[in-house]
DNA sequence: CTTTAAATTAGGAATAATTCCTAATTTTGT
DNA sequence: ACAAAATTAGGAATTATTCCTAATTTAAAG
């Protein structure tokens, strides 16, 4: 398990380059156009192996495929539930209280792994505000 | 838009008696049985409307398909990345602290809808303790 | 450097999850 | 009771992802 691959780079490379969040089928597009050869199938298997190894996270969305991201410092993810884009943010949830918390509700101790917030843009709130909500 | 519709009373009420985080899938296999012609065209349509009308949350799972969620009283979610188990949990965020972070760093007022916690559950941990992470 | 075992690959088939399409039916407001 | 709008069942189509296999590449050991 996890001999080198040429390919794992490239896809890992891709990532690092395109700090947009990309899907699976974008991160796709830009391997093939390096790596002609290679097929959706390993760039399926290698964005799971990066997921695994923690080099990048998985960004789960409420519209569309997933989308992913290299990590290159802890950050928080805000994510439109109407248009489904993704804001990057910096802020200091205080993990040890919910751990805590955690700890007391479920009786488990859990390791937090990331902290997502799911909610309404200004782009959509506007649109919706003219439409019917 | 938004008539009545029998089968939509039916959806939401089977997800309000089946607290389990069901998936569309589920739902369905639960709702046949009392409304035995109902397509799973019609189930889906009905979940998407019920979570625009906000009588139900969207759980988004990063192993298996989306799960839904009763919205009887706020409360958060722990999602283990690994198994997919969801854990209620309550938690008071200080959002208005939160939010004020996303207006400063996006330039955005942006509406919290809800915030979800991803992590490795205990189960998981030990699994992978005695394996290779 | 050969040899061998393990890991990885390309390519496509298969599966899973969800949305879309259409004609028929139901609901709503008058 | 009627017309317009909304919703339905059923299935086709689409989207997203995983699985399968034989061939190739990599690692490690002599």
């Amino acid at each position: 398990m996890n001999n080198y691959s040429k390919q794992r780079e490239v896809i890992l490379d891709v990532i690092k380059n395109n700090p947009i969040h990309p899907t699976a089928e974008e991160i796709y597009q830009l391997t093939v156009k390096k790596e002609p050869k290679i097929s959706k199938s390993t760039v399926y298997r290698n964005i799971n192996i990066l997921v695994d190894m923690k080099k990048i996270n998985k960004v789960k969305m409420t519209v569309g495929p997933d989308r992913y991201d290299y990590v290159y410092k802890e950050h928080s993810h805000m994510i439109c539930e109407r248009c489904g884009k993704i804001f990057d943010f910096y802020y200091n949830f205080n993990k040890d209280d919910i751990s805590k918390n955690l700890k007391q509700q479920l009786k488990e101790n859990i390791i937090i792994d990331n902290i997502t917030i799911y909610g309404i843009c200004e782009d959509c709130k506007s649109k919706n505000e003219k439409e019917e909500f």
